[in-house]
DNA sequence: GCTAACGCTTCAGTTTGTGAAGCCATGTAG
DNA sequence: CTACATGGCTTCACAAACTGAAGCGTTAGC
């Protein structure tokens, strides 16, 4: 995704290092404990290997992400996220929560909080 | 953006009403009082007015926003938030702070909550 | 020798988003 | 009378993002 707008915004910003398609629900699959590329690439349901490459190889670059290689055959690689990539989570608690009560629910508008 | 995978899952479907490129920062200028096309146009800056129009439409298609029509001249037309929508407003909030701490803060990893 | 596993990369093709221009109606300025 | 502005879009040609299938390099198992 090319540049948003003010890049002053914290909204902006943030929206930015997460506007990518899978990027939420890859750092959502990180937080929940998987690590290796293909185990991402299977839960990731319909992810393209290079856009996964590409999305972990951003989350990295923005230090959201960290990579860990292990020189054995076949190789290992983990993922994990840093402090500030779990600084991410709240976020999807928030989505989870949205999309239970709004997206799933049969009665669209539940009586309060 | 073309489905996200498994449809049951409540964040997979949070990630596709919310996805679009422009469609949370939308989402932030009609919660903080916007309405109109051409307000909305000059605080998203950047955005193709294609996109917004294609935006809109998608987002009252989910009930997220609604819009009315005043025949006036020149024409007048008023889109907000349904309750649906401002539902989202948590999430824009903790952009808000995870972009205020993690990403235009000084010292990248601030003491404690 | 064939296949599978892992972590990718490459390629052609589709989907999304951009930026500039245009449309329709009217009011106001020159 | 003509020109231009306003609001809310649509249309178009183009660029960026994403997809799906195939392939690569290494080694182990059948």
């Amino acid at each position: 995704m090319s540049a948003i707008s003010n890049s002053n915004c914290p909204v902006c910003r943030t929206a930015e290092v997460v506007c990518g398609k899978w990027t939420l629900l890859l750092i959502r699959d990180l937080a929940a404990g998987s690590s290796r590329f293909c185990e991402l690439e299977r839960s990731l349901e319909g992810i393209s290997p290079r856009t996964l490459s590409l999305r972990l190889r951003a989350l990295e670059e923005e230090g959201i992400v960290e990579r860990h290689t292990y020189p054995e055959v076949p190789p290992r690689v983990e993922y994990a996220l840093t402090r500030k990539g779990e600084a991410l989570v709240p976020l999807i608690d928030d989505m989870r929560q949205y999309g239970t009560r709004w997206l799933l629910a049969e009665d669209p508008e539940p009586a309060a909080v």
